[in-house]
DNA sequence: CGCGGCTTTGATGTTCATCAAGTAAAGTGG
DNA sequence: CCACTTTACTTGATGAACATCAAAGCCGCG
């Protein structure tokens, strides 16, 4: 991990438009000029569970993996996070410590500005309040519509709509690496690791998708999108 | 559903304490004056998906489920609340129509504002927004963390879990009125009917509860839990 | 070049949904 | 208030879905 001290460079930030829009320059400045960006390296861990809540953190680029670890041990991937899908949202305002991890699944770099800061912006300017919470309810909706999709499937179907997810949400693209192992896409649908990849080797023998280690291709997506849906 | 319009009488609500302490007096009268509250007979819907958002609804008494309908048409219970477990507000502040429906489990009011009021009240005064965005965020880490607990269990583990948690949570008490039928314990852990059924009976053949209808009681409280946290 | 983690496939047993069939309870109309 | 209908509840039997165990090949890294 290696800090990368800018000068106040968040003129062209795309966080800028997101966020501070209603952040008066004064205000701006201040804040540009205390943030920190951090540059993680894949697999790097970016948040500690059960570690002080400190800073609010954004993520500027990369892709990250939002999981914990349960009282037995196992990991449960609770979203993928891409820029500007709010970070270190869920437990910021409500706890003193991380109930989550999150880790780099790519090269990422974060923007971290002190959470007393924002606390006190978010106190004394409601507009970017209301730009918060705005952000925090749509990125909760997020996930637990999510989750309720995948509890009414099973095994295809939660794999089909993973791939999915990957290509339309994530990459853009019907062909794309897989940021994660096989494990990790498991512990992402609640399935077990070698139920995934025999999901994944069956959609290959149907000539849905081809495969060389991390890399997919979708061919037909028609008919993923279906065993998506009604798996 | 009656209406109920009173006088001002906000002054000793909870609510008042809860999220508008840091709420002036003439903001506050304006709010009180304006707001309606509602009554709800068991079973009654007080709020639909899908239909448009356009009040800021809290429940002031009596018992609701969350919940929504997949695209199969089958329900998805998605948390039980309480009063001041904040009914309308995971979608409130980021949709303009809601995304799951909520309903009385038990004979409720609610207390309902007009949301632009609150949406005003949000960023023309940071403190209640701050209060606003606590309370979200510690609503939405709590049922997330709630499906990742059931995740990880099975059958037995999920009934059991249930059952504590009606029992320490809602009712604060080893004998309780179920609020729901088994048909919806089983929407709430994502299970069967059945199974819901056969695994009470097992409980109940195991010596461990009681069952009287809708009735339960809770007799070995360290054996229910011991299976709920690792069933 | 050898070790550990990741991937893959097969075999086996457990867990769970589904189907079926019956009983009890609760609501409905005469 | 009683017959009737519907909905909730219950139990058993069956098969499908899934986890677990086992074994072997692969890959990256020290």
């Amino acid at each position: 991990m290696a800090d990368a001290q800018n000068a106040c460079d968040c003129e062209e930030c795309d966080l800028k438009s997101l966020f501070f829009s209603s952040v008066n320059q004064t205000e701006f400045s201040r804040l540009c000029n205390q943030k920190v960006e951090k540059s993680f390296a894949k697999g790097e861990v970016i948040l500690l569970e059960k570690s002080r809540i400190e800073e609010f953190v954004y993520l500027k680029s990369g892709l990250v993996k939002l999981f914990r670890t349960s009282g037995h041990g196992k990991e449960q991937i609770i979203t993928i996070a891409k820029p500007f899908d709010f970070v270190s949202l869920l437990s910021v305002f409500s706890n003193s410590h991380y109930n989550y991890s999150v880790t780099a699944l790519e090269d990422s770099v974060t923007c971290n500005m002190d959470l007393e800061e924002i606390k006190k912006l978010t106190a004394t300017n409601g507009d970017f309040a209301l730009n918060i919470i705005e952000k925090m309810s749509s990125v909760s909706d997020k996930i637990i519509l999510e989750f309720l999709e995948m509890r009414q499937k099973q095994l295809h179907g939660r794999v089909a709509y993973f791939l999915i997810h990957m290509s339309d949400q994530i990459f853009y693209n019907d062909e794309f690496d897989l940021p994660m192992s096989r494990k990790e896409i498991a512990e992402y649908i609640g399935m077990t690791t070698e139920n995934v990849i025999r999901t994944l080797s069956e959609f290959r023998k149907d000539k849905m998708i081809k495969i060389f280690g991390k890399t997919i291709e979708i061919i037909d997506k028609d008919k993923l999108k279906t065993i998506a849906e009604f798996g």
